[in-house]
DNA sequence: TTGCAGGGGCATC
DNA sequence: GATGCCCCTGCA
């Protein structure tokens, strides 16, 4: 199948770019894990990307959704191309876009994340496919656990995966998941405040997991998550933000940025972990 | 070998 | 709001 974007798409920058862990490349086809679905994807001109998919079927409309491509970027690039912090980058970063995951396995990633590195979140969320998740079927890859399997698994057995303090969140964030019966997808009905309040209501989740959460795995591009790179970005390109905490940064953003605050916070992540900005 | 920072969050003051 | 602690890794 072949997905076009209304203007140029970098699908290689949008799934290296630090939002999604559960992603391998090889010859520049990029394979692709959400859910029980297993994605192969190649970019084949600037606005295209051609996606073959095994296990559960995805629709075309469902595709266009998880690369981004049902935003109407071409509004959501001019807004920025006038922005005096973003200007300069957009000639790079104009590829970029925000996939919409799976929102529980984009929450229990980002839980992951806390004062980690890239490598090693793409290796815990991998181990755990490998240990406790399901076959996907006419695959040979696996799922990502549900809740109950990483119950069962436990804090202990996720400290053994490496993931260190943060097991205990993880076990304790699934177990309310089964127990209340959460169904995350039903949270798209929330506004993007109550979202990121009832997400923060998982142990071990703060503004910034809940941001990231709102934003990659529920789509709502009017979040700003504040990171290190993030907070390093903003104090350069304006010394009068440097004494800002990163909740006031993020009301900050989303205030300047509203919309299309989330695109632009990817931007200066990957401007600041790529060098571009000197701190 | 040791030291340190890495896409935070929480309790305590 | 500031500080210390939480675990574990990779890299100097």
């Amino acid at each position: 199948m072949i997905l076009t974007s209304d203007v140029p798409l970098d699908l290689g920058l949008t799934v290296t770019s630090g939002q999604l862990f559960h992603w391998t490349e090889e010859n520049a086809q990029f394979k692709i894990i959400q859910d029980r679905t297993v994605l192969y994807a190649r970019q084949v001109s600037q606005i295209q990307i051609e996606v073959q998919q095994a296990g559960k079927t995805m629709s075309r409309s469902e595709l266009s959704e998880l690369f981004g491509l049902n935003i109407h970027r071409k509004a959501t690039l001019k807004h920025l191309q006038k922005d005096r912090f973003l200007a300069e980058f957009l000639p790079t970063y104009s590829g970029l876009t925000i996939m919409r995951q799976n929102p529980y396995e984009c929450l229990i990633s980002f839980m992951a994340s806390a004062m980690s590195n890239i490598p090693r979140i793409m290796r815990n969320v991998q181990d755990l496919r490998a240990q406790i998740g399901t076959t996907i079927k006419r695959t040979e890859e696996k799922s990502f656990p549900s809740p109950k399997q990483i119950v069962e698994l436990g804090e202990l057995g996720l400290r053994k995966l490496g993931l260190g303090y943060r097991a205990r969140y993880i076990a304790t964030t699934c177990d309310r998941i089964v127990v209340d019966g959460i169904r995350l997808q039903e949270w798209n009905e929330k506004s993007t405040s109550d979202l990121t309040n009832s997400l923060s209501s998982f142990e071990g989740v703060g503004g910034k997991i809940a941001e990231c959460t709102a934003l990659f795995g529920f789509g709502r591009w009017d979040t700003f998550p504040v990171d290190v790179w993030v907070k390093r970005a903003l104090n350069a390109l304006d010394p009068e933000l440097s004494g800002m905490s990163a909740d006031k940064l993020c009301e900050w953003g989303k205030k300047r940025w509203g919309q299309n605050a989330g695109l632009a916070q990817q931007i200066l992540f990957c401007a600041a972990r790529n060098n571009q900005i000197p701190f």
